[in-house]
Formats: C-alpha cells, sequence, structure tokens
DNA sequence: GGATAATGACCGAGCGCTCGTTCGGACATA
DNA sequence: TATGTCCGAACGAGCGCTCGGTCATTATCC
C-alpha cells in the first residue's frame, strides 16, 4: 500500500462553520508570516500555533498536517495576487496608454507582494502533487489575464499581429518581469526604487516585437 | 554568544589533497542528484553518504556540515553554468547576428541545467546568509557576461544608445529569461520545444527599445 | 421546566520516530 | 610509533501528530 494522498479538513465539518473558518484563517494569516520569515521547513507546527494563539492540539481541529496549512497558505496568497491583478488591469484599462498603465500597476502588485510571491517559488514545491497542480493552474490563471489584455490590444491596433504562441509566451514574460522585481530585489533594491524598474521595463515591453508605433514614448 | 557562523571544511587538511578533492566532488555529485529529486530538506546526510559510496562517518571527514554540502552544490553549478555561457558567448559572437545568437546559445545552456537552475531558486535561502551572499556574487558574475555583450552591441551599434540602468535592468532581463524557461516548464514543456521558445522569446528582445532596425528579422 | 444525554470545541503531554552529527577505536601507511 | 583515514553505532534534540479527556452548549425526553 502506498502513501495515502492528502485528505483536506480545512474545518469542514463543524456545526459552526463560520467558527471554523475564523480559525483557518488565524492559522493561515500566522504561517504566512513565519513561512517568509524562516522558510516551510524550518517552521513548526507548535510555532504556528502559537503564533495564531491557539494549542497544537486545537490547531490540528482545523487542519490535517502542515503540508494542507502550506497548501492554504499558497491558495491565499494566489487569490489575493489575483484580485490585485484584476483590480489593477481594470484601473489600467481607463488610461490612455493601456499597456503601459498596466505594466505599471501589475508591477505595484507585485512589489506590495514580493514575499508572498517569492515563498511560493520557492515552497510550492514542498506540495504534495495534487496540491501543486492546482497551485500551478492559479498561476496559469493570473496569466491568463495578460493574455486577455493582450489580445484586446492586438485587436484595437495598439500591438502588431501575434500568434497564439506569441500570445500566450509573451504573457508570461510579463507575469515572470513582475515576479523577476521580487527575485531580483536583493540586486535591484540597493540602487533602484520600483519606479525605476517600472520605466525601463516598460520601454523595454513596449519595444515588443517593434511594437505597433503608437504606443511608444 | 549567537550561532556560530558556519566553518568550511571541504577536505582542506589532509595529507592527501588530491584524494580529499576527489570525496568532495563525490559527495556533491551525489547530493546534486538527490537535492533536484527530493530537495534538500527532504534528503538525508545518510542518503548523500549512500549514493556518493561512502559510510557517513568517512563523509564528516570531509565535510563539516549538511548545508556546506549544499553550498558546495550551489558553487558547482553556478560554475557550470558560467562555463556554459562564456562558451555560449564566443560561439554566438562568431555568427551573424550576434544577439540572436546568444539568446539561442543561452537558452540551450538553461535547457540542458533546467534543474540545477531550479534547485538554486528553490533551496539557496536555505543557505547561512554568509554563503548565501556568495552565491548572489555568482548570479550577478553570470549577468555581467549579458552587461558585457549588450555594451559592445551598442558601441557597434547594433542596439541604440542606453543608459546604464537600462543596460544593467536588460542584461539581468535576459538572464531571467532563460531562468523563466526552467521554471515554467511545467507549462510550456507541453505544448513548446525549447526552440520554439528560443524563436518567439529572440523575436521579443529584438524588439528591444525598438532596436535598431539591422537585427530584425 | 428540569434532568439527562449528545455533541462539538478545546487542550497539551506524550508517542514514536527521524535526523544531523559525533566519537572512539580499527586499520593502513610512513 | 605517529599520523592520516576510515567507520558506524549511538546520542539526544526536535519533529509532526494523536489521543484521551474536560468543559460548554444544545437537543431530547418526561
Amino acid at each position: 500500500m502506498g502513501k495515502k494522498s492528502p485528505q483536506p479538513k480545512a474545518g469542514a465539518k463543524g456545526r459552526n462553520q463560520e467558527l471554523a473558518d475564523r480559525r483557518v484563517r488565524q492559522i493561515v494569516d500566522a504561517a504566512v508570516r513565519l513561512f517568509i520569515e524562516k522558510g516551510f521547513h524550518k517552521t513548526t507546527t507548535r510555532q504556528i500555533a502559537a503564533k495564531a494563539r491557539m494549542p497544537i492540539g486545537s490547531m490540528y481541529e482545523y487542519v490535517a498536517s502542515k503540508e494542507e496549512i502550506l497548501y492554504l497558505v499558497c491558495e491565499a496568497i494566489h487569490a489575493e495576487v489575483e484580485k490585485g491583478v484584476i483590480e489593477a488591469m481594470a484601473r489600467a484599462s481607463r488610461g490612455k496608454n493601456i499597456l503601459a498603465g498596466a505594466l505599471r500597476e501589475y508591477f505595484a502588485v507585485c512589489d506590495r507582494m514580493s514575499d508572498h510571491i517569492l515563498l511560493i517559488y520557492q515552497e510550492s514545491k514542498s506540495l504534495p502533487r495534487q496540491w501543486r497542480k492546482k497551485v500551478l493552474e492559479n498561476e496559469v490563471r493570473i496569466t491568463g489575464i495578460f493574455i486577455t489584455l493582450i489580445k484586446m490590444l492586438i485587436s484595437s491596433g495598439d500591438l502588431p499581429q501575434l500568434g497564439d504562441d506569441a500570445v500566450e509566451v509573451t504573457a508570461h514574460t510579463i507575469t515572470v518581469l513582475g515576479h523577476m522585481w521580487t527575485f531580483r530585489r536583493w540586486f535591484f533594491g540597493r540602487k533602484y526604487g520600483i519606479d525605476d524598474y517600472v520605466r525601463i521595463q516598460t520601454e523595454f515591453v513596449l519595444g515588443l516585437y517593434g511594437a505597433a508605433g503608437k504606443a511608444r514614448r
């Protein structure tokens, strides 16, 4: 008999669902901070419980394992990032230079969520297969937002015609350029602010495939 | 008194230096494979020793701690990547479209070293401060190769004039675009080969700042 | 309404195990 | 004899998680 695949719990049983949700949120909030600070493996369940202000026994009423906590943390982070990106796009699409605005807004989200994005890069590989898959799906969904954006800009003539492949890869690239700010901050942070980074990368991306003239500075 | 900072050993003492070097290499080779497969924290020192075909006691004659092994692994990987990139640049600079050639060669290195590059992203944060710093310096040095390349292309008129900031950020961006292939392979791998990726990203980068016309397809 | 049973929430000492590392001696070579 | 090398059983700290139980609240019955 192999390893049993993980059984989610996430406080789903009790009579008082609202309480369970609150407790799980306590746990996840505590865990996020600790994982960012010391990493997943060096954080103990006891520390999480302590920071969440509950005894370990109680914590395990609402969560099945330490790995489930990591999964919930990843989900929570992606939810917040996605929300941030969607709001950012909404704001950007009211401006005149949509692509530049979108980049500025998106990079701002990445800047705000730096530590969290980094956490996903470094720890999501510790998840059981099944959960890791779901986390990757979140990543794809967020990238999808940029695919939509790019297609919109193509049909409005702000970007040249591109094949579907190129659109997809470019969307991923934009996503990663945001992440890059988070995992090269140890280098950039000393010399540039996020504003400098936005400016330089925007000029870079706006050259996109020798892009349509109107998007140029 | 706080934690003592790590004391390297790396087989530096014995009468027989050549033996020590060989043993350390055995250990590092074994560790690389295991770390890639299961990650640093889930790999035990006993497993490393077993794969290196030596008893644990012996292993600790040549290495001071598990963390030192991780450090040596990171150093070894960076050394190999740097070697690969330098050779790639040498080959590319003989071609006619230098930037495109450099990208193709560099991405090929990243493809070959995928697992290793990923390993550094995921585990280098587990290093003690002092060693992590040295690993990041390696990263900077590799990026430096692209800075040199870009400056060369600017002075030859193949790229437009760019400020030092823009040159630096662009070099980092190119570096990261290579890494991107490694940590988004779970997505790209299903639909594209490295060749498709190279083609699309090259078109993207060649649009660089609406780059000089001669570099265009 | 009051007695009683049932249920959910809370709790933390302790279990069972794994891990990184050590240490004292065996053995070979100089 | 002295020195470098090899070795692996043993150590002890620390881990994730459980389990048996208490307490408070709600449901059930007469």
